[in-house]
DNA sequence: TGCAAGCGGGACGTTATTGGTCCAATGTAA
DNA sequence: TTACATTGGACCAATAACGTCCCGCTTGCA
């Protein structure tokens, strides 16, 4: 069953947000025995003239009796809920997941895709896929997108599509290089989104790790700086978080920092900074990219990652508190909610 | 699973259609491993614009792959189609008997429910919903629809729904009274579609099987003959089907008209005709009712009857060749494929 | 190498659909 | 009877869908 609701998300993305919002009026609709439809448009969050086509859709479907005195429940209606209860944890369960996080972070908007990318390959492919699929929604014309590296933004790259060129966009990395692989360096997302979606791009052929002085002197350079404040002044930012550890070692972090922030119990990495449990900052570094100040500007700040290992450390990059919206997977996402039940 | 197909198609009744649009769509671009927008939309039978958005949808799904060249299949398109494979049948098996069906009577359309009414009741029940849905279709303004009796026809009416009045529509019986329950007259039903839908409606109170003195003089009262008339200039005709032999007896005809009908092969009953297994009539008599003339004469003539028992006598009656609509159930319409491969 | 057919995609005007808002008629309960 | 809440109709604005035409590009054939 699974099986063909994955298959009629890909063929119709939307329709459990249709069958959804169908369900919950419905359901509304039996607990109140009788209801009106200003009442319940304002207790589904619905507005008036949306509510009332849905309800005569209903009504047409013979699931809803309407007469003067209100709406209630027909047999058809009650059997249909009945026969729909089973159905419900498998086909909303992880929108419902996705609404308790978005609240608790007070995040726009939050999307979860069923396993676990720890595991499972198949789910890190759908993680991206989600991924492009916030990124498009966000994106309107004559945008900046900053992206970060990381397998998982790699991952997102490779599948982006676009429906037309969107040609007045500009994809920038948020950071300089790192010693990683070269697929995941942010300018190779950076440009391969860019020719993926027929959009432009720029890239910053700096070193992401920086003494002071050599920041200094590097920002003295006119392209170099041309391209910084680009980065600086984009509207949209994608970012994966990863584990505070394993970043500043694979980012070759001295031995004495990581001594430190270890100490200060620094728990999660994302764009270039660590956190702890409670979404502090533990270390700063100067940078040719993306600084806090940025982050905090920025109109979208999207954090994408998944797997049950890196829940913690989205939990704690959420409590940072600066992101908009939240992609993850299904394991991720419980790890979090049992974060949540905890405190 | 056919649960929540079950399901979907009361909260997105026309759910099934889109995705069958856009798996026939993926799939002739498979087959045609590279092929262009105009034909494809011409192989397809859809417009160009319907088709382009179509296919800018499933590029921005990554399941289309669209260049200057023309349109491909991307893999994940592929494996969609590869896992759709065994779904197909179940869920889009009826939609392609019933285009054989239409096809083979020249049928303006032909709904077929799953399941067989002889066994299930719940199969029945449907039938009669997707009678509705039919007839809702066919209905305007103005119009008046002919209804006979029988248990099918009773169930339709007793599941009708409209959004909204229809005050300007009447429902009269095709036909006078039967020997019949009360429930399965055609005046009762026509009366309750009247009642659940907010239509007018008017009786026939004549019996059906009448002598021919009987007929003259019955038609020389005004109040009569002026429902007759409204009969008569039906635009719509909703009408079940049955077994000659049975409904024969039920009807109380003279034993000889029995024998020769029998003789004759009379096979199929509707509208109070009979048919043998060539559509032909093998028996007339003087009605008050609807005559075969009328019948021809008739704008829509909606069939509906379920059951795999009544799959012969259902295409007897399609052979009569004046049904626009077939309304039945799986395994009559199983049965029915199976006459016309014996042809 | 040149040509023509077929391709995607842009553009534009028209039509159909959806959503917001207001109000009249109606039924219900106090 | 009155007051309230109900549905359902009406209307307008915004938007989406659609039909149609054209342009520039690629590609395969001559």
């Amino acid at each position: 069953m699974q099986s063909l609701i994955d298959i009629q998300q890909q063929l119709l993305p939307d329709l459990l947000v249709v069958m959804k919002k169908r369900y919950l009026i419905l359901r509304q609709v039996m607990l109140s025995d009788m209801i009106g439809r200003r009442t319940l448009a304002a207790s589904l969050n619905l507005t008036e003239r949306v509510l009332r086509a849905e309800t005569d859709f209903l009504k047409g479907q013979g699931l809803l009796l309407i007469d003067a005195a209100g709406m209630r429940i027909s047999d058809a209606g009650r059997r249909l809920l009945e026969n729909m209860e089973p159905l419900y944890k498998t086909m909303f369960g992880l929108s419902d997941l996705e609404e308790r996080i978005r609240e608790r972070f007070g995040l726009k908007g939050v999307s979860i895709v069923p396993g676990d990318s720890d595991t499972s390959p198949y789910t890190k492919r759908e993680l991206g896929r989600a991924g492009c699929a916030a990124l498009r929604k966000v994106m309107g014309k004559d945008d900046v997108v900053a992206v970060t590296g990381g397998s998982t933004l790699a991952n997102l790259a490779g599948q982006m599509m676009t429906q037309a060129p969107l040609k007045s966009n500009w994809f920038v990395p948020a950071r300089g290089g790192l010693g990683e692989s070269l697929d995941y360096q942010a300018n190779t997302i950076a440009s391969t989104l860019a020719k993926r979606t027929g959009a432009q791009y720029r890239l910053l052929h700096v070193p992401d790790h920086l003494s002071d002085e050599a920041y200094m002197s590097l920002m003295q350079e006119p392209n170099v700086r041309e391209i910084v404040e680009v980065i600086r002044s984009a509207r949209i930012v994608v970012h994966g978080i990863g584990d505070a550890m394993v970043m500043a070692r694979r980012r070759r972090v001295d031995e004495s920092v990581i001594q430190a922030m270890e100490a200060e119990k620094a728990l999660a990495e994302a764009f270039g900074y660590y956190f702890d449990r409670n979404g502090e900052v533990v270390h700063k570094m100067s940078t040719a990219g993306l600084r806090l100040e940025d982050i905090v500007e920025t109109e979208v700040v999207i954090a994408i990652a998944g797997g049950r290992s890196k829940g913690e450390a989205i939990a704690a990059v959420m409590r940072f508190g600066h992101d908009d919206m939240l992609v993850t997977d299904e394991a991720a996402a419980l790890e979090i909610a049992a974060i949540m039940d905890r405190e």
